[in-house]
DNA sequence: GATCTTCATTAACCTGTGATAGGTCTGCAC
DNA sequence: GTGCAGACCTATCACAGGTTAATGAAGATC
């Protein structure tokens, strides 16, 4: 089993997050506000289960550090990976909304959460309007995750696939403060590669080879580095703009 | 062109989708903020196109009567459908919360639109919080449904997509009030389905005929009826819930 | 009623991707 | 050390689904 601790709440006070360019600040008040409510700090192991399919939803979580990723699967087994989370998004905001999870999110490397319990989200709309706008901004920011991520999976070719997440998961990772000289951290094995994209693995495989003998990308060790970024979004036909700052909780 | 015209406001009074058992009725004085925000009617056109890509957000919609549909393009052409629109859904909100529209939403029968300006949804979450939370419902029940079309273009097989469509809008179409007898309408043309599903055109066709020779699907001039839900269900291996009853715009 | 368009349909052919099966390398438990 | 497991990589073969092209039916348009 999975080791799941529930940490002492860290003061937002020296939240890592916050200060990035990424993020808004919000009023002073605004963050005490969601200082308060903050119950405390939720680490999962890299492969644990932050939330299972079909459970109902019992708290909603900031994804303070590491990766995660949400995911579904049919009853065979196969599985879809709709997207990928990095430090600052919300998890279980669509569970908490609805009645229970309808997709399950692992912890891709050991991760730890910022908690907060249901009723918070109720409080935030009474006594916050602008968080409560903050919050269906968020919503409405993930709906376009999976819109981009379908796109994908449906009409672009295996290796147009490829190359588009490498340089949305490169600008997210990005914003999120995470890239340390032209490379990011990659944690993603070639399999979550498959199960994002909607390929199989030993395809995957093959088409990161060819990217790679292109000279596109550098991954390895679980690092990725993208030598012509203009190149590599021709071949993924990806011109999505850069994501504006946006709210954190 | 297309015509699209603004008709003065039909009195909300008389909706003909609240009393239906798929939506949550709102308090009194929530039904009347909600009518006094509405501006009129806009109606376009079936093939008129209702939001532009790339264009900033100006109004939000309600979809009031009619299909519609929400797609992406590809700079070459291809094209993917991420979601079809029936009465009572929302249109535009996404790209009211971010800066424009990342998406083109374009009727597929002919449309009337509730519409509402831009300020309302700032004056929702300040005055109505009740209301603020229905919208971020909303916008988390779409991205359900984003997430669930995922998983079909993803990891589905020609037959089981084209199954699992099926069953989808017979059911959402069902909680419209739109099902007469054991049928629905279904004005989606063969383009639209292979567009929504990644699918070629010819292949889709040759799937269709499939279903319809093995009894499970009858779908003829518009119309779409399923004999078997129970056997399409398993085809399709779908198993999502009904939705529960939502809120209304 | 001649001409266009749109949509559905089918056939013939081809290819991108999947399936299977193997291999290597690395890290870790004992 | 030895054994094992997970991740990555490669080769070969098979097929689901794509591509191209042609046809017919049903409405529009003139």
């Amino acid at each position: 089993m999975r080791a799941a601790t529930l940490d002492p709440p860290f003061p937002c006070t020296h939240c890592p997050l916050r200060p990035l360019p990424g993020f808004i600040d919000g009023s002073a008040e605004e963050r005490t506000f969601i200082a308060r409510r903050k119950l405390g700090q939720l680490h999962v192991v890299a492969g644990g289960t932050i939330l299972p399919e079909g459970q109902p939803a019992q708290y909603m979580f900031t994804l303070l550090s590491g990766w995660a990723f949400r995911y579904k699967t049919l009853s065979d087994g196969r599985r879809q990976i709709m997207n990928v989370l990095l430090p600052g998004d919300l998890v279980g905001l669509q569970s908490h909304m609805l009645d229970s999870h309808r997709h399950s999110v692992e912890a891709l490397t050991d991760v730890s959460l910022c908690t907060f319990g249901r009723e918070t989200v109720w409080a935030i709309y009474k006594s916050h309007p602008p968080l409560g706008f903050a919050l269906t901004w968020l919503a409405a920011h993930e709906e376009r995750l999976v819109d981009d991520a379908i796109l994908s999976v449906g009409r672009r070719s295996a290796v147009e696939r490829i190359a588009a997440l490498m340089v949305h998961i490169f600008k997210r990772a990005e914003a999120a403060g995470l890239k340390q000289g032209d490379a990011i951290p990659f944690p993603l094995t070639q399999e979550h590669v498959a199960d994002a994209l909607g390929l199989s693995i030993v395809h995957t495989n093959r088409t990161i080879q060819h990217l790679r003998r292109a000279g596109l990308i550098r991954l390895a060790d679980g690092t990725l580095s993208i030598g012509d970024l203009r190149a590599l979004r021709r071949v993924a036909l990806y011109w999505e703009q850069p994501a504006e700052p946006r709210p954190l909780f």
